[in-house]
DNA sequence: CTGTGACTGTACTATTTAGTACAGTAGAGG
DNA sequence: CCTCTACTGTACTAAATAGTACAGTCACAG
């Protein structure tokens, strides 16, 4: 990790490179696009590359917390704390995917491609961590308001509904529509709401 | 495509080759691994491939359909026409990742890695619906037998426990446990079980 | 001004890559 | 035994790749 940029000139630099290597690595795999497609992307220079960032991984370790950054802002449900609506965050999730032509997960993308790299996979695994524990956190205020049943744990709850939306969009990008990742998301909610049922709610591990 | 091999021999190393970069290219992306890597793994030479092969994109061609083959002989719930229980299939799919050692789906993982070569995305569509649609008969089953309401529409539940799968396998894969792809399968099933949820069987697009 | 450190442009290297050329060898059918 | 085709070994090429070297330029503190 080189030290960040200290001038707004530089400032502009790093985030152009950044943001260029986030949308194509996000849309050829992490190890898809060359340096140079990078360079040629975000109309910089290689020694500009070099001055912010160590190697071609420590660029990719930058992409992982910005696309993390991208899916937080996508989805304020998670951090207003005055919400408990699942189906907010439904409709967030939603409205995100259709925006982005019906992409890949901006993180989950990435996993499977982070396994040769130890650095990358702790960072990919620390940022989904985080990415449930918000999770979590709705499903906990929609418990406290009644919205959900009253015996679901929100931990294993949130990695439930997580898992619905990474499946939902792999479906969902395969067919260029939305349907799939709707109704994944909608039965993931049913299962935490449906009165007789009795399942999710297994103690973790 | 060339032709295929005529002689035993020509079969073995035409297996050895697709066997191997199967593995490789499942572990380390489609674009990961170099012809010179799948060479070395299967113990055969250029010669050998280009003989088989008329490209890298024509070995992975191979290379999907061979993962497909293989995750269908990890279900046989599937096309068990006497077998009308999810949950059989469930402990299938656990068992399966288990045995994978907690790896990604040797299908889903190529899902993204595509995009850029439509011979390939097209392939692997085809591949999913073929998997869905199975599924779909396994619903169907389910629900003749009285096991899944019968508002039901099985190919929309079809593609609901494949997305369960997909992230689940996903997230089971980057905590290397298979608790979160069991908690998914669960909490599908339990959507299609449940007596009073009423979202998933909203028709088809 | 002016020096100093942040930043940038350009040329280069050593390695790896997919794919080709071509001369073979193996082994089944006649 | 012979021959013909399937199959294989080895050497090569042209392009692309990550990373380095180094000489600059810019802009703000003194």
């Amino acid at each position: 990790m080189k030290a960040p940029p200290v001038t707004e000139r530089g400032r502009r630099t790093r985030a152009a490179i950044v943001t260029a290597a986030a949308e194509l690595m996000h849309r050829h795999g992490l190890a898809g696009p060359s340096i140079d497609d990078v360079l040629a992307a975000s109309g910089t220079g290689k020694s500009q590359l070099y001055h912010y960032f160590d190697s071609r991984q420590d660029l990719a370790a930058a992409v992982l917390y910005h696309q993390f950054d991208r899916v937080m802002e996508s989805q304020p449900a998670l951090h207003d704390p005055a919400c408990a609506d699942l189906r907010a965050w439904r409709d967030q999730v939603l409205a995100a995917h259709r925006d982005s032509g019906y992409g890949t997960c901006p993180l989950g993308a990435f996993v499977g491609q982070v396994d040769d790299e130890p650095e990358l996979r702790s960072i990919l695994a620390e940022l989904f961590d985080r990415w449930a524990g918000s999770l979590a956190g709705l499903v906990m205020r929609a418990r406290d308001d009644g919205r959900v049943r009253s015996d679901i744990y929100p931990d294993d709850a949130g990695g439930m509904l997580l898992a619905a939306l990474e499946g939902g969009t792999i479906l969902a990008h395969l067919h260029r529509q939305s349907a799939p990742l709707e109704r994944s998301l909608d039965s993931a909610i049913v299962a935490l709401t449906a009165k007789d049922a009795s399942i999710v709610h297994s103690q973790s591990d």
